[in-house]
DNA sequence: GGTCGATTTGTGCGCGCTCACTTCCGGGAT
DNA sequence: ATCCCGGAAGTGAGCGCGCACAAATCGACC
């Protein structure tokens, strides 16, 4: 900086003003920084302005297992949201899933010294599991949980998919396409998501009168689903199934067809997420669509407000998902 | 720190030590330092230390398309890698598959001060097209690029999957097979990969002395496959199929089974990645695994090596993947 | 021509840390 | 008793920047 000054002919502060923006520098003189900035092929010190305006410009990701595609498209969505609001992103994985693993990953941004963060990884049941919550990062820092459990931390900004929504969009369509019940594969009870959407399922069964069969657990994989599938296959009376996700509703299709019940002949099937592959499975999968691109802008939104506030700040915003019916639902046959 | 400093009764230099795990302090006033720091829950300063070292313990990651299975799993394999090489990840995606929004990408890292650079997206093509490389980035910055094109850029420093060896094994398992010959439905040229793939399939075709059929173009997404698939399926003299990755083989076989061709009784299908899925797809997919894990390592070792020696080096890993064989292969049916 | 106010530019300090160097202290060899 | 040496601790400078304030410059107006 000290030689683009020189350059220049200004002192140091005008190339600060020039680089940050600042309106009175006269034009003539902003365009002599400019050149010399180019010439001397200059680029600011991020640690030297973090230092000194004790402002990192950047956000802290908690992720958990970017395998998982709601995740791994979430990182992709934060990471333009967090690009387009002025933001650098950096990402720490939690190993495990459990209160030792979250909070390291969290003293790991901290200690990045962060802006904000915003956690993927589903820390409501573990932390309140320990009488703890996700406030024990000290109040100043802005936060924001995707999906996480509102009842557990209703003072932590929270943005998500209306899960219960979604999954009742998912069962009242097989409720009026005449099955008498609709059977669940669920995810990890960890996940707030799992459960909401359990929840949203059983809400919807009892408003239309119907039975409540035992949830199939399941954890997000097309493994998990494929032995709730076989399960679910080897009782004739099942004849419709939600399922968490659509990568278990991909094993629970595999599951069907080994066991020789046709979908969405016998048994009618659906998913969540809307993933890419979804209008390709056998047969395409009705599923209920979450806009990820959404989720992620305003997640960044509620941090980027809560960090021009200085403070942390409540909130919640739950964006309503569709039901895209493909084939792999269909009426009741008698 | 000097609050630190002084509630132990030592100098900021001792903390710093403390901190730095400096051998030459007596154990007994490292106690009280760590008591200390404990007290006012003292965090460093990353920005201080990066400023006075020039060290930003950061390495950036270049991504472009996460939606993808193979780079958002290679994500989450990188911040393990980094995590255990004492390192923290910055990503920056690049908007769009070009030379300006890779060189934004890298330009946003490079402000960020990051030791190292990875790259998950496809500079080379586009580079190279327009007489530039990846070495426009200074020879000081480490690099790595991961399935960049070793004949386009020797320079740097790449960690692959050998793709056209595992192309060359799924053609000759397909060969093996009885098939008379085997079609291919390909990623985007833009990537190296996609052309190292095509590039084993026509050579162990070649090899065989068998035709070499046009290879039709795909986008990486079931989309794209089930595009190709749908061509392929409407010509009776395809009996074998050998597509880049998984997601475009899901397409593919959902394009057969609409045209009522049996997979594998009529066509074979192999695929690339061995996404978790694979297995419970209708047929469970035969496909080349690729070992992300043992790549993140590796990329993170040739970063670290890097700048652990101050310069740029060169070194190519290429690992060896594996066929899968499950049920969407078969013999020819004469 | 002088004065005032607005605009533009410069000065010096400090952000929190590490580095190079100095100082201090105690024990063993001479 | 002297000297030296090595481990343990302290001192001060400076990393590159932005902030608060001071200084200079420029116009406009009387």
């Amino acid at each position: 900086m000290r030689d683009v000054a020189h350059l220049a002919g200004v002192s140091h502060q005008t190339v600060s003003r020039v680089v940050n923006d600042h309106p009175s520098v006269r034009s003539e003189t902003r365009a002599r920084v400019l050149a010399a900035m180019r010439a001397l092929d200059y680029q600011p010190n991020v640690a030297a302005r973090t230092l000194a305006t004790n402002r990192s410009q950047t956000v802290g990701l908690v992720t958990f297992d970017t395998t998982l595609f709601g995740p791994s498209f979430m990182v992709h969505a934060i990471e333009r949201a967090a690009r387009e609001a002025g933001y650098f992103v950096s990402i720490a994985s939690a190993r495990e899933l459990n209160v030792p693993s979250v909070t390291e990953a969290i003293r790991r941004l901290r200690e990045q010294a962060v802006e904000g963060i915003i956690t993927l990884a589903p820390v409501a049941a573990a932390w309140t599991a320990l009488g703890r919550s996700l406030l024990d990062v000290p109040a100043h820092v802005p936060i924001v949980g995707m999906g996480i459990d509102v009842h557990a931390m209703p003072e932590v900004p929270m943005v998500a998919v209306d899960n219960a929504a979604g999954a009742g969009l998912a069962t009242r369509h097989l409720i009026a396409l005449g099955h008498r019940t609709v059977h669940h594969v669920a995810g990890p009870p960890e996940w707030p998501e799992a459960r909401e959407r359990m929840a949203g399922w059983q809400a919807a069964l009892e408003a239309a009168g119907l039975p409540v069969p035992r949830a199939l657990p399941g954890d997000w994989s097309a493994r998990s689903g494929y032995a709730a599938g076989r399960a679910l296959a080897a009782d004739p009376a099942v004849t419709a199934v939600f399922c968490g996700n659509d990568q278990m509703a991909i094993g629970v299709l595999r599951a069907m067809h080994e066991a020789g019940r046709a979908v969405p002949g016998a048994v009618s099937v659906v998913g969540f997420d809307d993933m890419p592959e979804a209008p390709y499975l056998q047969p395409p999968l009705t599923t209920v669509r979450q806009d990820f691109a959404e989720l992620g802008r305003r997640s960044m939104h509620l941090l980027v407000t809560q960090i021009a506030a200085g403070v942390r700040q409540t909130g919640q915003h739950r964006s309503a998902p569709d039901l895209v019916v493909r084939e792999s639902t269909s009426a009741l046959a008698f």
